[in-house]
DNA sequence: ACGCGTAGGGAACTGAGTTCCCTACTCTAA
DNA sequence: TTAGAGTAGGGAACTCAGTTCCCTACGCGT
């Protein structure tokens, strides 16, 4: 009947003690107690008793990594570092209560703080080792990989932090891809300087408007221009690319 | 001849002991044997044993304070933390070869890398403070904080890495200064971010933004590229679209 | 001389992480 | 069916960082 795989076990017992004791206040041998195994047992699994905090990480990072290798060249790659971010923050948002009990545990306790710290630096090593490989060749490929991988993860933790902030309430979703949204206007190639005949994407809609328009009507027009809206990308494929208010 | 403050006393004779014994090797009655006090003396000076290694940041960190609560209003905000990444620079460059053998140690070492990561996350909060003070009002203020802040960190520390890397030779000053260039190109007022309003001549705004944009964020974009210097209806931030306009 | 505050010393304790060695189960090959 | 080998777990004993409690010594002003 041991039908529960021990690390499980050790989690959950770990979990169970946190809200009453706090971290600190709970020590590895309480933990083995609970789940009724070995002390030797819990350094088996969790080569620290902070891992036991972050269980999913490693596997998380090995999923990034797996996902990177697997992109093909003619991908974007900030889009696809985005992306990237999108799946730990899948990670996060998948179980929100837990989340949210560690976000806060993590914040009392420096210990905590730092082991978070070093998952985010791998996290974040293993976007900037993508980009470089994707920018090799062209100048400052390195600088702007790290730099990049930096803007992206931080928009990721910022988005991420006010919802746990907030107890996992609001989209998290929506606010990551406003966050990310800014980090890609940011750094693309968009090497236009100054208008011109710069390439738009197909689904980008561009408005002009005095500064005197009056709000209700600037709203109704962009509403008009954006009907098909959404989340969805392939949906929203006709209509005119520039729609113009007086 | 006791005059050397003990403080000092115990980092000379902890770094005396490294090279042999490497960090782990050294244990902390090591360290108090060699300087010839008691092992209660070296806590009372040192939080923990990690703290020997990195003696001058939390004086370089309230320095970094400093200089940023010092600065007048009309200071690019950029430009500002610029420069406050490279004083601390200069803690780095005064002393290349103790530098050089510390981040030898540091990568070697887990324990060290997780703290030195402790350090930077409070330089670049320090300079998120700042910027967040300096956007208030402005939309996507504490994002775009936090997002400049990790950039010029980014920036910083890949310039200052490659040159330890390198042993301590070439001119990281000219480095970093490449690398800040770089990050100040990217944010700074001629890049045009998606969903704000770029220059146009008169009294004209370009509004872009992708079809699959959440209407809930054009809205609120729009409202804030719209509204003339006065405070934007709901959400109580003023949009100031001077910067954008010039 | 007195009291008093501060700098330092040191024993003893807690708890994380390691080392060494033990038991028990299971799967395979002779 | 049994021998052997590999693997999952148990547990004592150790090291060392960090803490607690209490001690001594020195300076300093009144």
């Amino acid at each position: 009947m041991t039908k529960v795989p021990m690390r499980d076990a050790l989690i959950e017992a770990a979990f169970a003690l946190f809200p009453d004791r706090g971290y600190d206040g709970t020590t590895v041998d309480d933990i083995v107690a609970r789940a009724g195994v070995g002390r030797r047992s819990f350094f088996r699994y969790f080569p620290t008793k902070e891992d036991v905090v972050f269980p999913d990480h490693e596997h998380s990072l090995t999923e990034m990594r797996e996902f990177l290798e697997a992109a093909r060249d003619d991908e974007d790659p900030i889009a696809k570092v985005c992306d990237a971010a999108r799946m730990v923050l899948g990670l996060y948002a998948d179980k929100p209560a837990f989340s949210v009990q560690r976000y806060r545990m993590t914040r009392q306790v420096p210990g905590l703080r730092a082991y978070e710290l070093s998952v985010v630096r791998r996290y974040q090593q293993a976007l900037a080792t993508y980009l470089r490989a994707r920018f090799a060749g062209s100048p400052q490929s390195t600088l702007r990989a790290d730099v990049i991988s930096a803007s992206v993860v931080a928009a990721h933790n910022h988005a991420l932090r006010s919802w746990l902030r907030a107890d996992g309430d609001g989209d998290v979703w929506a606010a990551v891809d406003e966050a990310l949204d800014l980090v890609r206007s940011a750094w693309h190639p968009d090497g236009s300087p100054a208008g011109a005949a710069a390439p738009e994407p197909d689904d980008v809609v561009v408005f002009v408007a005095r500064r005197s328009t009056p709000m209700w009507r600037v709203v109704r027009d962009v509403e008009a221009a954006l009907t098909p809206a959404g989340r969805a990308e392939e949906s929203g494929q006709p209509a005119d690319l520039a729609d113009r208010t007086a």
